[in-house]
DNA sequence: TTGCAGCGGGAATGCGCTTTCCCAAATTCC
DNA sequence: GGAATTTGGGAAAGCGCATTCCCGCTGCAA
C-alpha cells in the first residue's frame, strides 16, 4: 500500500485538491476554518504524508543542502558538518552528505548528483587539489559548479576557491586564513625554539598543507631561522604517524645535561600532530621533553590528549555554518571572515 | 535560467521525449546507436542534468537513505555514519542526514521528513529513551516508523529496538550486545582488580547506558564482587568530566608503600571515560597508578590517547554498514549479528 | 505473395503536488 | 437596490520524467 495522497485526502473531506494543499501546504490563501478543520481532519484519518519530491516538483525549490566532505569520520569534517546540520534544522533544510576521500573527479560527481537532486545550495569542504595530475578533473569540477550556479544553484566552498571556478553570482568562499595563522604559530614558536624545525606536512598539491607550509615557512624566515625541512606524508593520522617513525630514527633522545638539541614539529594538522606524537613516543622519544610538536586544527576530540597539543584553534563548526548561511538568500551578505588563534600548550613546551 | 529538460533535449535531437528517456536513463529498451549518439550529443551540448525529483516522481523510487543520529560530530556517530555512506555509495544513493541530540520528539520529526521525502531505507543510530517522560514520544516515533514502514519503507536502527515498535516487516534491528560485551569487560577486570568499582554512566533512562550498567554489574555479581556505585553523567565527554571531578574528590592519591585500595572506574562510553580521565588527572590522581578506567567503544580518534584506554572494541562502521544493507532488497538477509572484544589497554594496568 | 512475430520509435497518460485562472456567492459602496 | 468589489472555492494546466500502449516497419517462414 503507497502512501497516501492529497487527492485522496480532498475526496474523504469533500473538498478540492486545490483547497486541501492549500490548508495543509502553507499557501498564502488561507481556506475557511470550518473547511480546513475537516481537511485536517482527513489529512490525520489517512496518516496522510506530503510527497516532498511532488512538492519540490511543482514549486521547483527542494530544501536541500549537498553537502560534500573528504571523509565524515574524520572530526575535521564531522565538526564542520555540525555546522552545517545546524543551520540546516534552522532554515528547515535537509542535509544530503556526499564522501569524496578528497578526489575531484569523486566531487565532481557528487555536485552532479546534488544538482540531479536539484539541491538548493551545495557546501563542498576539503582541501583544493593543485596537483597536475588532478588539473582536468578540477576543471571538470569547476564546469559543473558553473552550471550549477547559473542554473541558480548556490554553492560555498569551504577553504580556497575551486581551481578554475568562475566567479558567477551564487558562488562563495569561506576562507580559511591558513597561511597568516601558520605563520603566527611559527612566530610563537619561534620565540620558544631554537632547535632544527620540521614540518610533517601532506602531499605536495594538498592547498591546505601547502598554504600551512608556506605560512609556516614565512613565519620562520621572519625571525630570522632556516627554513624547516619538510617530511611528506598522508594528510591523516597514518601520514603523520609514517613522518614520526622516520624522523625518530634520525632524533636521539636527550641525554640529561647535554645542551638543547630540541627538534620542534609542526604537523599540518591535528591528527597528523597525534600520529607523529604516537609513533615519536613508540620510538622512547618524550613529549616535549625530546622533541616539541604542534598540530593545527585543535579538534574538539583531541583537546584532551596528553601532553596537550599546541594547535591552532578554527572554528570548525562555525565555519560550517557560515558557509550554509552565504548560500541561503536571507544571509547572502554574510561576509567570509574566519579567524583562528594560535594555542600554545604544553606539547611545545620549552624544556 | 532553468536547467534544461528532457523535452528540450529530445526536440535538439529531433526525437520524441520517450526516446530520449531511454537513452539517457538507462532503460531497458535500447534505441539504436545512431540515434543514441544524437540524444547524446543534444544532452551533451545542453549541459543536461536529470531532475531526480522527478524521476522519483515518475518511478516512485528515490534512491536516498535517511540517516538519524544523535549529533554527527560525536566520533561515535560519525563512524557509524561513514559505514552507512559507504554502503550508499556502493548502491549509488544518496544519505539525508538528521541530527536530533538524542530526544525521541526529534527522531519522529526526522523520520517523518524523510517518509516526505519519499526515502527508500531509513537507519536509525543512537540509544533509545525509556524515561517515562519520552515515552510518549516514543510511541509516536514508533507510529511514524510503522506507517513509514506500511507505506513499504525500510528501516534499520541500530542499538536496540525502537520502543513499542510493531514488528512489521521492513523493521530490522541491528542489536548491540551491551550488556554481554560489558559482562566480558567486567569479568576481565575483576581479574586485575579488587578496589571498588564504579560506574560512570549517562542519566537513567538511556537503554545503551542502562545496558552497559547492567552487564557491567552483572559481570561483576558472577566474580563474586559488590556491585558497583553508579555516578550519572552527561552520556558525553562533559558528563564524564563532571563525573570525574566528583569521584576525584573522594579518592585520594595513593601513598607509595600503602596497600593498595585502588578504584576501578568503568566509563559507559569512550568519550565519557577521556572526559573523567581528564578531570582526575587535574585533581592530581594518575592513571592507572591511582586509579584504573575503561570506557566503551574504541573510539578510533582516542586510540592515541595515553595512558591507553582499556575499552571494548564495537565495529561502528560495519555496525552502520550492516544496518543499511539490513534495508536493501537485496541483502535483506543480512543477520545483525554483532559482535565486540574487550580490550585491555595501559589505563586498567594492575599496579 | 501473404501472415506473423519482432523491433524501433512516438503519442499519451500519470506520478502528486502547486498555482493560475475562473466563477459564483458574499460583501461593500454609492 | 444595483453595480463594483472582494471573498472562497474549484477546474485545469503544468512541474520533468517513466512507461504503457500503439503503430509502422522489417525479416522470416509458409
Amino acid at each position: 500500500m503507497a502512501a497516501s495522497t492529497l487527492a485522496e485526502v480532498a475526496k474523504l473531506a469533500g473538498v478540492s485538491p486545490a483547497t486541501a494543499s492549500r490548508v495543509l501546504n502553507g499557501s498564502s490563501r488561507k481556506p475557511g476554518e470550518d473547511i480546513a478543520e475537516r481537511v485536517r481532519q482527513a489529512a490525520e484519518s489517512l496518516g496522510y504524508v506530503p510527497n516532498a519530491q511532488a512538492q519540490a516538483l511543482a514549486k521547483s525549490s527542494t530544501g536541500l543542502i549537498g553537502l560534500v566532505v573528504h571523509d565524515i569520520a574524520d572530526p575535521y569534517f564531522s565538526a564542520i558538518a555540525r555546522g552545517v546540520q545546524q543551520v540546516a534544522r534552522e532554515q528547515h533544510r535537509m542535509v544530503l552528505l556526499a564522501t569524496t576521500g578528497g578526489t575531484p573527479v569523486d566531487e565532481r560527481e557528487a555536485v552532479a548528483a546534488f544538482a540531479a537532486r536539484r539541491a538548493d545550495s551545495i557546501v563542498i569542504a576539503g582541501t583544493r587539489s593543485t596537483r597536475t595530475e588532478d588539473a582536468a578533473a578540477n576543471l571538470e569540477l569547476a564546469a559543473e559548479l558553473d552550471r550549477y550556479c547559473r542554473n541558480g544553484g548556490q554553492v560555498a566552498v569551504v577553504g580556497q576557491p575551486i581551481v578554475g571556478a568562475q566567479e558567477t553570482d551564487g558562488y562563495h568562499v569561506v576562507t580559511i586564513p591558513n597561511i597568516a595563522l601558520a605563520e603566527k604559530l611559527a612566530t610563537s614558536l619561534a620565540g620558544l625554539h631554537d632547535g632544527p624545525f620540521v614540518i610533517i606536512a601532506g602531499p605536495a598539491g594538498l592547498a591546505t598543507s601547502d598554504e600551512r607550509i608556506e605560512g609556516f615557512q614565512r613565519g620562520l624566515a621572519k625571525a630570522s631561522l632556516s627554513p624547516a625541512e619538510v617530511i611528506r606524508a598522508g594528510f591523516n593520522r597514518e601520514g603523520g604517524f609514517e613522518a614520526g617513525k622516520e624522523l625518530a630514527s634520525r632524533i636521539q633522545p636527550r641525554q640529561s645535561g647535554e645542551p638543547a638539541l630540541r627538534h620542534c614539529i609542526f604537523a599540518a594538522n591535528d591528527v597528523m600532530a597525534i600520529g607523529a606524537a604516537a609513533s615519536l613516543r613508540e620510538n622512547g622519544l618524550r613529549i616535549p621533553r625530546d622533541v616539541a610538536i604542534a598540530g593545527f586544527d585543535d579538534i574538539e576530540t583531541l583537546r584532551d590528549f596528553r601532553p596537550s597539543l599546541s594547535t591552532v584553534r578554527l572554528p570548525l563548526e562555525e565555519i560550517g555554518s557560515l558557509a550554509t548561511l552565504s548560500t541561503v538568500e536571507h544571509h547572502r551578505e554574510t561576509s567570509g571572515q574566519i579567524t583562528g588563534q594560535v594555542i600554545l600548550r604544553r606539547s611545545t613546551e620549552p624544556s
